[in-house]
DNA sequence: ATGAAAGCGCTAACAT
DNA sequence: ATGTTAGCGCTTTCAT
């Protein structure tokens, strides 16, 4: 069936050390020894195994090392976050892969979707490719099935998201104070009538969102009786219908904070409709790209993805490196930008 | 040293098959079969081995069954792109992580940074890995040394920039013919004189975006003797100090097609600058989400990155399935996107 | 400075 | 239906 050109210019096998050795004309140990470049090899030989090794191309295999290893380390990585798609990941992604890079560790992504079904499976799937730690931004209402793997020492961060049903280390923004910023803001610049549209209320951020803004505007002695308060907007569309609703009304809020990306381009587009994107002011929560292109300019909270990535990195090297303190949440700070939206006074 | 708490509640060592096995009071085999979900066990010793599994939290070591198995498969993926943070590779990534996991491969995702120093190490650390294939946006100006791994039959496919060196399947946008339908519709709308403002010469993908702006205005019957063609801005600073000095030159452009997203922003910051914004038509390469709620709504020729990731995915899953096809290059189609700018007619 | 032998956790091949 | 043995490519241990 083979053709002879076929059988002379055909794959190669992938070659093993044992195959590079024999090229050599020494042993597999000292093989090993000039790959992982341990001492006691003598110059000459070293040289030999490596031309030896390059002339095979040859590439050892990490995964058949760890198996006999002493630290079992597979200089691998499992990242779970919403969508790899998502901006807000992609740059917190970067900053991840930036730091194990440095080490040699290389970093597996997976999107969850916010799909909790599959949340047990992709992290179960890392787990069998003996990843050395995970950074999660789970959406699971309970991480508890992590406990067993928590109790074999693999490190484990949490981002965006604090755990439920157990201990670990988490890296988040700081939504509450974010919101209550993005309050301040507004009624610094004299809206009394603020409304708040939010997020799905089963997410734990949004919840923390909502809070930061009630209580700012309790702080500042505003009856949050009259204020209208909508949640459970979860895409573009829903936070279109929801604002239009309200500039509809017959006593219209004078400022929106929307507490999330595709809700604040909704209620871009609701007040556009109503001509109104010059008499309303917004203030979003997140960043988003060109937001200072738009007339007039967006103001928002940002938050700081490539930070979370740092901290989150940071804290899981740490506990590959033997870190033993208790775990615990790291707050990121989140910055106002103000750029024209939120900075438009009250109109009766 | 260990105190008697430390050890009853201390880390387990992680189970084996071998313990499983004990636990279950089966042999080793038997566990491989039911973990395997291979036939041939009775039910009852399947729910025994299950249990045990369950009761020690058992997670099966991928990488030592692949040592031994007959496919040699590791059901991990690398992928190499510009940057996990940039949007365009993020929705790639995306769509070739779906049809990953939908067959249980997982995908290692880097970021080369336009560093084409890193690219080899990069393939390397995923190689040692031993990944069943490679998607790769390459950035080196030869893909040469891949070519052993290429006779091991380690599918590779190549996105975004063709290869060099090397004959490997390749899905990439169609550069030519969408600066080309850039080009057209502002020639449609009657303009003549239309500046090209472009990124680095040396990437091939900017090449051909010049060569298919260029070919249509030869095919319009357009001298293109004073048609301003500008190239090497890689940045937003360099492409806005670009397209003020065509502003401010004798005779300006009435439309500007810019290759790349940066320059698109920088170019609309500048007519901005200048007032210009519905005097001056623009059509930019690639599309930029917020796009539609800019003034004027900025018109695009629209690449496909989720289009481009699920035609590399569909390749490299084909190659593992024993596809034997030449290799050759996939184009994925770009889309004109009307918005506003791109539709303003020429002012003298 | 170098190498032989054992074994990591698993699957393949072959018993039974 | 189940178990036993060998061996995947490497590191460890221990000789020399």
């Amino acid at each position: 069936m083979t053709t002879m050109s076929e059988s002379s210019v055909g794959p190669r096998p992938r070659p093993t050390m044992r195959q590079v050795a024999a090229l050599a004309g020494v042993g597999i140990k000292t093989v090993s020894r000039v790959i992982n470049g341990e001492p006691d090899v003598s110059p000459a030989t070293r040289a030999k195994v490596k031309q030896a090794a390059d002339s095979l191309d040859y590439q050892p295999d990490l995964h058949a090392g760890n198996l006999r290893r002493a630290d079992g380390r597979t200089k691998t990585l499992g990242l779970l976050v919403g969508s790899v798609a998502n901006p807000f990941y992609g740059t917190l992604h970067r900053a991840v892969e930036k730091a194990a890079t440095a080490r040699g560790i290389a970093v597996f992504a997976s999107s969850l979707d916010d799909d909790s079904e599959r949340e047990e499976a992709l992290v179960s799937a890392f787990l069998q490719r003996r990843v050395d730690g995970l950074i999660l931004a789970t959406v699971a209402t309970s991480q508890a099935y992590l406990a067993p793997e928590l109790r074999r020492r693999t490190p484990m961060v949490f981002i965006d998201r604090e755990p439920a049903g157990i201990e670990a280390d988490a890296v988040v923004s700081d939504n509450a104070a974010g919101a209550a910023l993005a309050t301040r803001h507004l009624l610094e610049h004299g809206h009394r009538r603020i409304a708040y549209l939010g997020d799905l209320d089963s997410i734990q951020t949004a919840r923390e969102r909502r809070r930061g803004f009630l209580e700012e505007l309790g702080r500042a002695g505003v009856a949050t009786r009259d204020i209208p308060v909508i949640v459970d907007l979860h895409d573009e569309a829903s936070a279109n219908r929801a604002v239009l609703a309200l500039l509809d009304s017959p006593n219209p809020p004078t400022a929106l904070f929307t507490s999330q990306n595709l809700v604040t381009i909704g209620a871009i587009t609701a007040l556009r409709a109503r001509a109104l994107q010059n008499r309303v002011a917004v203030v979003g929560f997140d960043d988003i790209s060109l937001a200072d292109l738009l007339s007039p300019g967006l103001s928002v909270v940002a938050q700081n993805p490539q930070r979370i990535g740092e901290v989150a990195a940071e804290r899981l090297l740490a506990r590959l490196d033997g870190d033993q303190t208790p775990a615990h949440p790291y707050i990121v700070p989140t910055e106002l930008i103000a750029r024209g939206s939120g900075e438009i006074g009250p109109h009766a």
